[in-house]
DNA sequence: AGAGATATGTAGTGTTCGCTACAGATGTGA
DNA sequence: TCACATCTGTAGCGAACACTACATATCTCT
């Protein structure tokens, strides 16, 4: 038997259209004609590839977050708790100022609050900002049994303090804050973290 | 001239419906449908009192903002910045977990990104979000001023700060954290502030 | 070459959206 | 009491929504 005519469309390329727009307007925000135009594709394609609307946001989450993951490598890999936290903070400014994406975070400006229909949708960008905070936390775990960290200190606390501040960074982003006022909100978190660290 | 039929509903019990609607599904997540029949009245009633569903949505705004800034005039009562931030983070834990509302925060939930046709809502949420940061600001210079902190801090950045980490802990209320997660946010966030502060 | 399988483009489907025309109800002023 | 102004409920407007039926095109396998 066939295995029938083969797709005429990058799959990844296309997802990066659609992350782009999901990230520009929200999940319920981007509409199917947006996406398909964006994607260089029409509505069967789609369809075809990915099921329905919120199987392509989850596609566009895999590949957002498997890209970020790269990121978040080099992250943890700062030899100080401190270090971690203002790699990351530090970054996250840039990079939700960067021109060449949408402005902030796709896993906050995908979709916060849904309609009726899409109430899961904010809970899947939750649990995809939870294995970061997981990562902060494994991390901050070994700094404290490193005594990099104070005896004290709680390391879930700590992940979770750099976290609520990451997204809360992507916020002001996507609502006009430029590189310098992030990069100062950043800045002042790190304290934060200092204040947790040993003495040396 | 007559003046009219007199409205039969009030108003501001109505808006009190609306601002838990939008609060909850966010802008374009709310219904004229659901906000009719929360409110209790019918669509041309809506229309007339407010115009439209933007219009209606500031004016839920005027009103939740009104209602926060009483809060807020407490909250920069605090004698020492450190006690400003801590009263207003340890705050926002309490009243974005409280059962009576919904969870996390109507300037965030509202619409952090929109579709087509509501590109201004979230500007709209931001500027509203704006107020708060520039009275945190005011109130921090004048802790500047009074040897409360250190004289290379900077209130600005220390007020984007807070109000960067309150709109993190309305995201993680709104997507399921729970009262003692934040206040674990709110009791390392402090810390950074405290780090701001002149030895005593 | 032919049969089966999958992708594509056109052109819609039914539903829900924000919003409103209209008629009747209820008030004020002369 | 009557003219006028505003509110209310019913009913439905056009537009946009997510999604799909269907015919056609392009592949693989025999």
């Amino acid at each position: 038997m066939g295995m029938g005519r083969p797709r005429e469309f990058d799959a990844e390329a296309a997802l990066d259209q659609a992350m782009e727009v999901f990230w520009r307007h929200g999940y319920e925000g981007a509409t199917i004609a947006q996406l398909t135009e964006a994607m260089g594709i029409n509505p069967p394609s789609l369809y075809a590839c990915f099921g329905n609307k919120e199987g392509l946001l989850k596609a566009a989450l895999d590949r957002y977050t498997k890209l970020r993951n790269v990121w978040m490598n080099e992250v943890v890999a700062a030899p100080t708790a401190r270090e971690v936290a203002e790699r990351m903070l530090m970054g996250i400014a840039d990079k939700q100022t960067d021109p060449a994406n949408p402005p902030g975070c796709l896993l906050v400006q995908g979709g916060i609050a849904c309609g009726s229909g899409s109430e899961n949708v904010p809970f899947e960008l939750a649990a995809r900002r939870a294995e970061n905070e997981a990562q902060l936390r494994d991390r901050f775990a070994r700094a404290k049994a490193e005594g990099d960290l104070k005896p004290t200190s709680d390391p879930a606390a700590l992940a979770r303090y750099v976290s609520a501040v990451a997204v809360g960074m992507g916020v002001m982003a996507s609502s006009g804050s430029d590189r310098e006022a992030l990069r100062q909100v950043a800045d002042v978190a790190v304290q934060a973290v200092e204040a947790q660290s040993a003495r040396d």
